[in-house]
DNA sequence: AGAAAATTCTT
DNA sequence: AGAATTTTC
């Protein structure tokens, strides 16, 4: 992952290509592209072969009804914001919709770009796209340059005594921390060669496609109170550090507004990594500097899961971090696939496990507890393969990000690096009573369960059939019984493990 | 004149 | 932080 840091050349004409970056303040790529071009133009693809399989799938899923995805919409958002404010600034976005691999080497040419100019994605599909898009800009004649912007270090900026990739979490934390100046959380002063932008030419100054140009219908992403664009990432940063103090002590109730609700501006780009860092960094320094101290560190696992995949890209292929899990027997069949409905649509008969995925089908988020807590219902309580799971997250999640995701499930799985050990086994009961203790995520998500008294609500199932009534709920019919004995379960994940 | 220290620059 | 440049003695 060779990043220009100095480029000798410069341009006549550069051409930005947006892709998981999109905002026009502290971006590498677009600050680089203005320095070293006299003109430069910007572009976003969106890209049929990422948005065909979302549409297939979700046709699988839901025959007849149209294609929704929470994603697609967000990016448009930010991609209007984006262009009216490279418009402001004397540019504007060229919005292509196609495969990046043709249309972006063909825009070069048509614009006469000598340079493509974009950041660093460690997608491991959207590498193998970089690669070909590189191939084929050279073979016109042009050029690819890439830069880190995504992240604070680097796979190969953090090494261990050894030279060797950081595995355990702690040590690269303190590496990271050790190696952090402020320099590398400096924004790029893009402002200062802004007047390089150029207006996108007639040809190619069209209007934004609309969400069923894109083959998609409109999701319920309005209703969430999720902010798209640059100034969504920037109201919800303004809350945050409201309440940034407090994180450590918040975060790990679903119920409470403990976390900054920033994933998703993170994974898009409409803000950066360095002013989420700076900030983090410069108030855990203060007095109550913890809760900041606190939340740095779920950035540094950001970074972390990145350098994993860079060095085992075998990941990407679903294999297990520790190659002996890959020969574990998971649970199959017609059962296993009943068990697994089950756990996508929230019918467990878990309450807390049920509320989780509640949410993540109504809204595309997940509280980080919550993915912890259903990632090892799944895995170890119905012995399914982890994979299943994750693919499900995929397909759901606003800021799923192939590294993070797979980094977790792997985490809850016992298959990953630094993993929770395969015999400490979530129990999905104490979870609950532990996490949510009064119940208030659970009602939130499951009001079939608002009248059931805060005693019985972690498990139903103990409450007398009479009482429940009274309250309610007839089990199987009001909210289901419970999918499996948990101890049971239990036995079966530590022979499967043990074995 | 030349080494060392201080300052600036990187984005 | 580290490199490059300027200032100091």
């Amino acid at each position: 992952m060779t990043s220009i840091y100095r480029i000798d050349d410069t341009f006549d004409t550069g051409l930005v290509w947006f892709r998981r970056d999109l905002r026009d303040s502290d971006n590498a790529a677009l600050f680089y592209a203005l320095k070293h071009c006299r003109r430069v133009w910007c572009v976003f693809v969106f890209d049929t072969t990422i948005l065909q399989p979302l549409i297939d799938d979700w046709r699988a899923m839901h025959p007849g009804v149209a294609p929704q995805d929470r994603r697609v919409e967000f990016i448009l958002t930010s991609l209007v914001e984006l262009d009216a404010s490279l418009r402001r600034a004397g540019g504007g976005l060229i919005v292509l919709h196609g495969d990046p691999r043709t249309c972006i080497p063909e825009l070069a040419v048509q614009l006469d770009a000598q340079a493509v100019f974009t950041n660093h994605d460690y997608d491991p599909t959207a590498i193998g796209r970089d690669l070909t898009v590189r191939e084929r800009l050279i073979n016109a004649g042009r050029q690819l340059l890439t830069f880190k912007d995504q992240v604070v270090f680097e796979a190969d900026e953090l090494l261990t005594g050894q030279k060797k990739p950081f595995t355990v979490f702690t040590p690269y934390r303190n590496a990271w921390l050790k190696q952090l100046t402020l320099f590398d959380l400096e924004p790029y002063p893009v402002n200062r060669y802004i007047k390089h932008l150029a207006t996108p030419p007639g040809k190619l100054d069209r209007p934004m496609p609309s969400l069923a140009a894109l083959g998609f219908a409109q999701s319920n992403l309005a209703e969430l109170d999720l902010p798209a664009g640059m100034s969504g990432a920037q109201r919800l940063l303004a809350d945050f550090e409201t309440r940034i103090d407090g994180y450590g002590e918040r975060r790990d109730f679903p119920a409470a507004k403990g976390p900054s609700y920033l994933s998703v501006h993170l994974r898009f780009g409409t803000v950066s990594i360095r002013t989420l860092a700076r900030m983090a960094h410069g108030r855990s320094l203060q007095p109550d500097g913890q809760g900041a101290a606190t939340w740095l560190s779920e950035l540094i696992w950001r970074d972390f899961y990145f350098q994993i995949l860079y060095h085992n890209p075998r990941l990407a292929e679903g294999a297990s971090f520790k190659v002996e899990y890959d020969r574990l027997h998971w649970e199959t069949g017609r059962e296993a696939d009943e068990a697994f409905a089950a756990w996508c649509s929230g019918r467990t008969g878990y309450p807390l496990i049920d509320a989780a995925m509640a949410q993540i089908n109504q809204t595309g988020y997940m509280h980080n507890r919550l993915r912890m807590v259903t990632a090892s219902f799944l895995v170890k309580d119905l012995g399914i393969d982890w994979r299943r799971g994750e693919r499900y997250f995929a397909r759901l999640l606003n800021d799923y990000d192939f590294s993070a995701n797979n980094g977790g499930w792997q985490w809850a799985a016992s298959t990953g690096c630094d993993a929770q050990p395969w015999f400490r086994i979530f129990n999905p009961v104490t979870q609950s009573e532990k996490f949510d203790p009064q119940g208030r995520f659970i009602r939130r998500y499951l009001p079939e369960l608002s009248n059931v008294p805060t005693k019985w609500i972690h498990a139903p199932w103990l409450a007398d059939a009479g009482q429940l009534k009274e309250w309610g709920v007839t089990l199987g019919k009001d909210y289901p019984s419970p999918l499996i004995n948990h101890a049971e379960a239990r036995q079966r994940t530590l022979a499967r493990f043990g074995k």
